[in-house]
RNA sequence: GGAGAGGUGCCAGAGUGGCCGAAUGGGGCGCCCUGCUAAGGCGUUGCUCGGGAUUAACCGGGCCGUGGGUUCAAAUCCCACCCUCUCCGCCA
């Protein structure tokens, strides 16, 4: 969420701003959200007024009556009775401006950082690094797509998934799904070292789902458990991002640094039909966040940070990749910042987004209320958020099917995940 | 899920209709005392919104779990919900 204040003291600037992001709407929604702001401080002015004088009256009469005084104070009780229907309809009025007014902003995207690509979309998004480990050509027997492969070793089972769960969902089995699950512990440990390792809820409340961004404009991309109000985590930082969700953070601990591998759960409505096969997309998957709140000018280097560490698990992995950084055109709602890590596929002859990185400046602090107070200064701030993918699991898994299948068939598995495979190194037909 | 108790400031804890944004104690901060430390003394100590010249003094509104209601007036009375604790039930 945008500070209001902003588009009260410059909203040319603001206007601007959002006009790379080349939404037309969206202008539209800010012209609204100054209409409505100026409303609400119209009436609350007016309401406060009347409240003062309430106030005082009751104060009054409060005095008249302890001296016995009852006529007078009864007369000033009638004063005070005929503001008070003044008072509700404003009250009345003044809550449903700001209802309106919170739900307008909860719709206005971020500001894109001045350093930020202007784009109109995917096609502008500029290289930033790579490709790096991108052998001069592929062998053959690398460009098989993983389906086909990991159908060969028994180690992919979607058939099983979707007649236990509906289309769209996977399932790994044996040395895959070892290998699943290696890629989370590789991920953590190496992060372990900065980032407080969390276990959060799969399950969250709509306050917290509307704090990142998700809701309340993207409701349909989230599975929802009505029954008790509850959404599924489309990913860890939905539930990090709200750990200290209104709270006040003692500047000297921050930068706070989490780390958490969650299932994420994405009805995908958007895109229904699209990567069906294999473990490109499906509405439950595996992965690593990482994730860091700070004060503004942390952000930053946080920014950079997170994407290294990014980088060095999939570098970690010898996998071929790149990294772009996202066009304004192409961002998400919350984003100031952000950047995406991609790793070719040669079986399916893609570039597979594994990693996105992002800077948030204070839109989902503001929106989940959290702040940090400057040791010496009186009053708080709003916090920034930042936070990446350390790694998506399945996209990773395919690439390594792809990228390190032998002449045989067989799979090789990265040396830095042969501590966690029970030895194996690697992924033989049973 | 059932029964009971409870949610007040940084913490503990008082407060059952007005003089309560809130006693008292602890903590923090500042000053005094002191060779240093301890003890002691005095003072101070919330967030938020609007106005004020957008960052001051100052003025006003709101905030005692959350949201409603009663009243001239609510921390205090009423209703609903959330959370915590104890016991019972159920359960991995």
């Amino acid at each position: 969420m945008i500070d209001v204040r902003l588009l009260r003291n410059d909203l040319e600037a603001v206007r601007a701003s959002l006009a790379r992001r080349g939404k037309r709407d969206v202008l539209e929604q800010l012209d609204e959200a100054v209409r409505l702001d100026g409303r609400s401080r119209e009436i609350t002015a007016e309401r406060d007024t009347i409240r003062a004088r309430v106030n005082e009256l009751s104060k009054q009469v409060g005095a008249l009556r302890r001296e016995g005084r009852t006529s007078e104070a009864e007369e000033l009780q009638a004063e005070s009775r005929a503001l008070g229907d003044r008072e509700a309809a404003l009250s009345g009025e003044a809550e449903s401006v700001l209802s309106a007014l919170r739900e307008c902003l909860l719709r206005i995207p971020n500001l894109p950082h001045p350093d930020a690509p202007d784009g109109a979309d995917d096609s502008a998004n500029p290289l930033v690094k790579g490709p790096v480990n991108m052998p001069e050509r592929f062998a053959d027997h690398q460009r098989v797509p993983h389906w086909d492969t990991a159908a060969a070793l028994g180690i992919l089972d979607n058939e099983r998934a979707t007649k236990i769960s509906g289309a769209m969902f996977t399932m790994q089995r044996g040395p895959g799904a070892t290998l699943s699950r290696a890629l989370c512990q590789y991920a953590l440990d190496m992060n372990a070292d900065a980032f407080e390792e969390i276990r959060p809820p799969s399950l969250v409340t709509t306050a917290t789902l509307t704090a990142t961004g998700q809701l309340p404009k993207f409701a349909d991309d989230a599975y929802a458990i009505e029954r008790d109000d509850l959404w599924a985590i489309p990913t860890a930082e939905v539930p990090l991002t709200s750990l200290y969700a209104g709270e006040v953070i003692d500047e000297a601990q921050l930068p706070l640094r989490f780390m958490a591998h969650s299932s994420c759960y994405r009805r995908e409505a958007g895109s229904a039909g699209r990567d069906t096969r294999g473990m490109l997309r499906a509405h439950e998957f595996d992965k690593v966040e990482i994730l860091a709140l700070s004060t503004p000018e942390q952000g930053p280097d946080l920014l950079i940070e997170l994407r290294d560490r990014a980088e060095r698990l999939i570098a970690g992995l010898g996998l071929p990749y790149r990294i772009i950084e996202i066009c304004t055109g192409d961002m998400g709602q919350s984003h100031h910042r952000s950047f995406d890590l991609e790793v070719y596929a040669p079986g399916c002859d893609s570039w597979l987004e594994v990693s996105s990185v992002s800077w948030f400046s204070d839109y989902q602090a503001r929106r989940g209320d959290i702040r940090f107070k400057r040791a010496g200064q009186k009053g708080t701030e709003i916090a920034n958020t930042l936070n990446g993918s350390a790694l998506a699991v399945p996209r990773v898994w395919a690439a390594i099917c792809e990228n390190f299948r032998q002449e045989d068939g067989s799979v090789r598995i990265p040396e830095v995940l042969h501590p966690y495979m029970r030895g194996a190194t690697e992924i033989r037909p049973r």
